[in-house]
DNA sequence: TCAACATGTTTGGGTTGCCAAACTTGTCGG
DNA sequence: CCGACAAGTTTGGCAACCCAAACATGTTGA
C-alpha cells in the first residue's frame, strides 16, 4: 500500500490550510485581516495564531504590512485558492451528485479539502461541469434524482446492508472487468 | 458553522484508524497479528506501535492474548470495519464515477477514510448500488462514460479553467451568502 | 494626559505521535 | 546450559498544535 503517512508530508497542514483560507476570506469580506480576526474566525487564541503565522511568514506564504495587516504572497494565494476550490468542488460533489444535505457535505468537504489530490479534485470539477451541461435534459436529471434517492435512503446505521454488501463485492480482487475510461 | 477542528475530536485518529485496520488486515491475511507485524506493515518502529497499542488496549479496542497475539474487541471490529468500508466506497466513488485512476483513488480514499461522515459514506454506497443496478442500461452507461471523459480530461494544472469557473459559480450560488469558511 | 481596552507576542504546559536506543523476554540450536 | 536473535517495552527527544496567562503596544475617550 502507498505510504499512509503521506497525510503528514502535505505541503500545508490542516491547520495552515485554514489559516490561509481564513486570511483570504477576511480580505474578500472586510478588506483586511489581522491576527485577532483570524483567531476569532478559527475559534482559537491570538497566541496560537501569532505563532502559526510566524511560521507561515517565514515560509513566505503570508505577508504582514507595517500596520499589522496580513495578506498572502503569490504562493500563498495559489495554495489558498487551490484548497478553497477543492472544498467547493468536493462539497458540490457530495451535495449535487450524492444528494447529501448541504451542511453535512460542507463539514466533510472541510475536513478533507487539503488532503484530496489535484487530480481527483479536477475530476470532480470536470464531472460537475459535464453534469451541468446535460442537466437541461430532464431525462438525465430524473435518473440522477433516482440515484440520489437511492443514495439518500438512510439506513439506521452505517454501514447499511446493501452498502456493506457492495463494499464486500468491491473489495474482492478485480471480480469483473470494470470500465476504466482512462 | 461547525468547528473546523472536528477533525481532532474524531473517535479515532488517523493513526489509530490505521493501527486498527492493519490488525484486521493481518488477521485476515495471515491469521495472527503481533506488534512487529503491525509496525512492519505501517512502516513505523515497534516502539511506536507498542505505545499506541497500549492506548488502544486501554480504550478497549484491541485485545492481546497470552501469546502476544493481537485481535480486536467487538467495538474495535466495528470501528475497523466502518473505516475499511468507507475507504472502499470512497475509492470506488472516485474511480467508478469520477474516472480517477485506481492508485490515485486509493491514495485519496486512504487519506480521508476516517474523516468522512457515516452519512456521506452511506450515500456513496447507495449511489454506487443504484449505479450498479441501472448500469445495464447502455444509454446511462454511455452518459456516465461521457461524464468520466469530461472528468478525466486533465488540464496541465489544478485548477483548470473550466473547473475554476465552475467553482466560482458554485461559490456565488450560495443561498445564504454569509457562509463563513471556518 | 492617562486609564482602559484591544491587539499582538512570548512563555510554559499539555497532547499526540514518531524515532532511536537501551533494556527485558522468550525461544531455539548446539 | 547458554549465546544469539527476534519480539516487546520503556525512555528521552523532537515536532506540530493547542491553551492560558503574563507582558508589550497602541489607540482612544474623558
Amino acid at each position: 500500500m502507498s505510504d499512509w503517512r503521506e497525510f503528514e508530508q502535505n505541503p500545508v497542514s490542516h491547520s495552515a490550510a485554514h489559516h490561509l483560507t481564513t486570511i483570504q476570506w477576511l480580505l474578500d469580506d472586510q478588506g483586511y485581516a489581522r491576527v485577532s480576526d483570524v483567531a476569532r474566525h478559527l475559534g482559537i487564541t491570538r497566541g496560537s495564531v501569532s505563532v502559526t503565522l510566524k511560521g507561515l511568514r517565514q515560509r513566505g506564504l503570508v505577508v504582514e504590512d507595517d500596520h499589522k495587516h496580513l495578506s498572502l504572497s503569490e504562493e500563498g494565494i495559489q495554495i489558498a485558492r487551490g484548497i478553497r476550490t477543492k472544498r467547493i468542488l468536493i462539497q458540490a460533489l457530495f451535495r449535487e451528485v450524492l444528494g447529501v444535505p448541504d451542511e453535512v457535505a460542507e463539514q466533510d468537504a472541510c475536513k478533507v479539502e487539503h488532503l484530496i489530490s489535484d487530480q481527483t479534485a479536477e475530476a470532480a470539477g470536470g464531472f460537475l461541469v459535464g453534469l451541468e451541461k446535460i442537466s437541461l435534459d430532464s431525462q438525465w436529471t430524473l435518473l440522477l434524482e433516482s440515484l440520489q434517492r437511492q443514495a439518500a435512503a438512510t439506513p439506521t446505521s452505517f454501514p447499511g446492508n446493501e452498502t456493506q454488501e457492495l463494499a464486500l463485492r468491491l473489495e474482492k480482487k478485480d471480480p469483473q472487468g470494470e470500465d476504466h475510461p482512462s
